[in-house]
RNA sequence: GGGCGAAUAGCUCAGCUGGCAGAGCACCGGUUUUACACGCCGGGGGUCACAGGUUCGAGCCCUGUUUCGCCCA
């Protein structure tokens, strides 16, 4: 076999094994299988988007436990699949057009689709290109689109069948209006933002008197379109003006005085209010209160109608401001101008202010749909996590209002409602089918049809994507193995948008929950906290990533940084460190296949287990076996409690810190030797090895495949790929705990004698002698069984254990809690030494401190339970005798 | 205005049921020891936001305050 490159280069392996896998089948689920099902539908991306971070960390999570249940033995489907994104691609290819001069009026709306879905089919290839570099395991044979036939059937008949239930209907309110993409919107796609603005204050002349009522408005503008002024029925101020009229200024018209105390707060401006049911949410409800007419002044793209005097026709609305403005101060109107600063909404697509309008829309009815929704999550049946999102969820969903699905667009599905079109008739056919040409009209025998217009709002397909991307609405058997989805992963930001919104109609349409588990993935931030945006420049690209670092120091990263419910600052210099941790990796394999060119056959394992007499395994085998499974449970059951940062921990802490940096150095000590030792040692690490690997498959899947498949003749029963390998559980492993613990003793050993070492500064090329006074014959007994790994991790000259010990001249010590170890450093560094050994007393007197604070207090003593007193105890003596033996060093050190 | 969350090392953050404050990065000193300088060894660094309370014992539980972030109106 070639040997493994100095260091790991994810370029020339990260493009080997994706083919491979995908190849092989390994992504593909199983309609029927005796495996129990695990299913997570993708959060379908935006199909004219590009891929940002956000996926990069969706995917990543996704990947990671779809990996991990596919090596723990389940059935699992990661269906992939994107969404149409009606306003988002329209507006796109609208603007490319738009470069060539042309309106998506002018191409027509067949034409116009015919280009829309070129461009999709462009983009859509590079999303898998993305997808494919971020080695996601999706079955990409069930992929689907929410415009595929399938998809489309499945919108028809919830929309049919709602309507036919009377929870879909069509109504004349006032609507959140887009000027800028020309469609109405659904209160979730409106974005409120603050806008520093000015109140001005307005006199509206009271008819027959002299006397001006002055309002304050944010929106003089509207003034075209008011139909009454408002005060406050208790108002001392302008009772005495309620029931008579004022003449609106700019124009010739007249309208009434009216008293409403829901409309007027006492406090706010003048006590008046102006009313304009045409543009304003509340002022429509005041509207309805006092049966006030409705004048609509303003055209879809915003500029004053003809409902308004000549002068200020075909003025877009700001400038009207101006000019009403202005009108206003030269003919006296104007009383003042405030600062103000209001919330105004935007529409979270193009940004523009929204406007707010009477217009015929569709609507679902939400309560009852809403009401299961609830009820399943305060059940348990959906479980939330971060569990404190649930409350964000149950407080939108009590207070829920009224879906506007419809929009003005041409890409979508079109609603499937045909009017009739004969004069004077105003029958409907909701059907899932055209009506066939020639159908008569039920109401007037008119043969004429015409399809509604609109689309449906892209989140009421997306709404289905549980169900209808296995094949609803025919009963198919992956609908049957994978609904209800086991895991919902998304960002919380879209909870509204669409895991309510899942949950209704999953409920509804299937009479269950769409999913066991919502696990709701933070913000990736960039290093200062802030939201990533083009414009800020701050974007940290994933496929740059990918190529700087690989896929899997990223796909590591993210894991890591998964810490539930905070958002994630992603900077450079994480990616760059766990890249690191991956080429540590790579070289401590490459270290172990070094030596394991002699190794024949395969290593003796029995149900996960090395089995080998126990004579010829180390007390560092037994130390590494011990830790390896340890750490293999705690990654289990992290990420089985959705905690990845901390399986992610414990694979890292594991994998550098005792597998590399111990057993590693004390496994050369063994291979050395040669015979059995080196081939126990031998099959130690292969054994170790195998374990890492397929545990930090799901993390990084690209450089565990490479490794292992070098491992993989020396493993017995080995399947074909670590991606279909079993996923180490550690509990029931065979370990030593006693063993391990008293190797910890000599590590620790270890680590004092580098101490002393390095602080009296001595060289590490230099070998110098340690006596070493073992405080009991099993310390003794253990030193002893490792005499050459503290010689050569020490780097040590002679090395003397000897329980009489005393201290030698010229030697610094070291006081353990098992041990006291001289080193010989020499007079001329004792100085050094008189130092460190002062501020190791006074860190052991604290200590003491602490520790007899407590033990002298008799409530204590009586209190507290009594395995913490007897610890307090056994760290008395401990401090104790440490520091008379410190005292002890220091006299003779003086003297 | 209502709700939710956060505040722990220079930075970014862990810290599960209350029992000796941790990691990564950064920093300082040493070092090419035959897997790795993308390395190794050692080290410094904390009023756990503030004020009370509960408890033998609080970073953790309770109350209040301050600052910041998010959602909703």
């Amino acid at each position: 076999m070639e040997p493994l490159a100095k260091g790991y280069e994810h370029k020339a392996v990260e493009e080997r094994w994706y083919k491979v896998w995908r190849e092989a089948g390994y992504f593909r689920a199983a309609d029927e299988s005796d495996k129990p099902p695990y299913c997570i539908v993708i959060p379908p991306p935006n199909v004219t988007g590009h891929l940002h971070m956000g996926h990069g960390l969706t995917f990543a999570i996704q990947d990671l436990l779809i990996r991990f249940k596919r090596m723990s033995g389940f059935n699992t489907l990661w269906l992939p699949g994107t969404d149409h994104a009606g306003i988002a691609t329209q507006m796109v290819v609208e603007r490319e057009l738009q470069k060539k001069g042309i309106s998506r009026h002018d191409l027509g709306r067949e034409a116009f689709l015919a280009e829309v879905w070129k461009w999709k089919d462009a983009c859509h290839a590079r999303i898998t290109e993305q997808m494919t570099a971020l080695g996601v395991s999706v079955d990409w044979d069930r992929e689907r689109f929410t415009l595929d036939e399938g998809l489309s059937r499945a919108v028809r008949h919830v929309f049919v069948r709602l309507f036919e239930e009377g929870l879909i209907y069509r109504a004349q309110r006032m609507v959140n209006w887009s000027p800028g993409i020309l469609t109405v919107l659904s209160d979730l796609e409106v974005e409120e933002k603050e806008i520093k603005s000015h109140l001005w204050h307005i006199a509206y002349p009271v008819d027959g008197s002299d006397e001006r009522l002055v309002l304050a408005t944010t929106r003089p503008e509207t003034l075209f379109g008011d139909t009454a002024v408002a005060v406050h029925p208790d108002d001392p101020r302008h009772q005495h003006l309620i029931g008579k009229t004022v003449s609106l200024p700019l124009t010739d018209r007249h309208i009434p005085i009216i008293a409403d105390a829901v409309a007027v707060d006492l406090n706010f401006g003048t006590g008046a209010l102006k009313i304009t049911p045409g543009h304003d949410f509340s002022d429509f409800e005041t509207g309805l209160r006092h049966n006030l007419p409705v004048i609509t002044i303003l055209t879809p793209d915003a500029h004053l109608n003809d409902n308004v005097p000549q002068a200020y026709r075909g003025l877009e609305r700001s400038a009207a401001r101006r000019q009403v403005i202005e009108d206003l101060e030269t003919q006296g109107y104007l009383v003042k101008t405030e600062d103000y600063t209001h919330r105004v909404g935007h529409c979270q697509r193009s940004g523009v202010v929204v406007e707010p309008t009477v217009s015929l829309q569709w609507y679902v009815r939400t309560k009852p749909l809403a009401e299961p929704a609830i009820a399943a999550v305060r059940d348990g049946r959906t479980v939330f996590i971060p569990n404190a999102w649930e409350k964000t969820y149950m407080n939108w969903m009590e207070n829920i209002r009224d879906w506007c699905i419809s929009r003005q667009l041409w890409w979508g599905h079109q609603i499937p409602v045909w009017y009739c079109t004969a004069k004077g008739c105003d029958h409907m056919h909701v059907a899932v089918e055209q009506p066939a040409v020639g159908t008569a009209c039920p109401k007037c025998g008119g043969t004429g049809w015409k399809q509604d217009e609109d689309v449906l709002d892209t989140w009421f397909s997306s709404g289905l994507w549980p169900f209808s991307t296995l094949g609803w609405p025919d009963q198919t058997k992956a609908l049957k193995t994978f609904y209800p989805n086991t895991v919902m992963e998304t960002g919380f930001d879209i909870i509204f948008f669409w895991v309510a919104r899942m949950m209704m109609m999953g409920l509804h349409f299937m009479g269950d929950v769409p999913f066991k588990t919502v696990f709701l993935h933070a913000m990736v931030r960039d290093e200062k906290g802030l939201k990533m945006s083009k414009t800020k420049g701050n974007v940290i690209d994933p496929l740059e990533v990918v190529d700087e670092v690989g896929a899997d120091a990223l796909r590591f990263t993210l894991a890591t940084m998964t810490a539930q419910g905070r958002d994630i600052k992603l900077s450079v210099d994480r990616l760059k460190g766990y890249r690191e941790f991956v080429n540590k990796l790579w070289n401590a394999s490459r270290f172990a296949f070094m030596n394991l060119e002699d190794f024949e056959g395969q290593v003796p394992e029995v149900d996960g287990d090395l089995v080998i007499d126990d004579a010829l395994l180390s007390p560092a085998d037994r130390w590494i076996l011990t830790r390896l499974h340890e750490a293999m449970a705690e990654c289990d059951k992290a990420l089985e409690e959705f905690r990845f940062n901390e399986a992610a921990s414990a694979l890292y802490q594991f994998t550098w810190h005792r597998f590399c940096d111990w057993y590693l150095e004390l496994a050369k000590g063994a291979l050395n030797e040669g015979g059995e030792r080196r081939r126990a040692t031998q099959s130690v690490l292969v054994h170790v090895l195998d374990n890492v690997l397929r545990a930090m498959h799901p993390f990084m899947p690209y450089v565990t495949e490479e490794l292992w498949q070098r491992l993989r003749p020396m493993l017995p029963d080995a399947p074909d790929s670590i991606m279909i390998a079993k996923y180490p559980k550690g509990v029931g492993r065979r370990t030593f705990p006693v063993d391990a613990a008293a190797l910890d003793e000599v590590l620790e050993v270890i680590s004092a004698i580098r101490g002393v070492r390095s602080q009296a500064g001595v060289p590490p090329s230099e070998r110098v002698d340690v006596l070493v006074r073992p405080h009991s014959p099993e310390v003794a007994a253990h030193l002893q069984a490792h005499s050459d790994n503290l010689v050569r991790l020490g780097r040590t000259g002679d090395l003397v254990i000897d329980a009489n010990a005393t201290r030698p001249a010229g030697a610094a010590v070291s006081v353990g809690s098992s041990v006291d170890c001289y080193v010989m450093i020499g007079d001329e560094r004792l100085a050094a030494e008189v130092r460190r050994l002062e501020k190791e007393r006074e860190k052991t007197r604290k200590d003491l401190e602490v520790v007899q604070r407590k033990l002298t207090n008799p409530d204590f003593i009586a209190r507290a339970k009594e395995e913490v007193v007897e610890g307090e105890r056994e760290k008395e003596i401990d401090f104790l005798a440490t520091i008379a033996r410190i005292d002890e060093a220091l006299s003779v050190l003086a003297s």
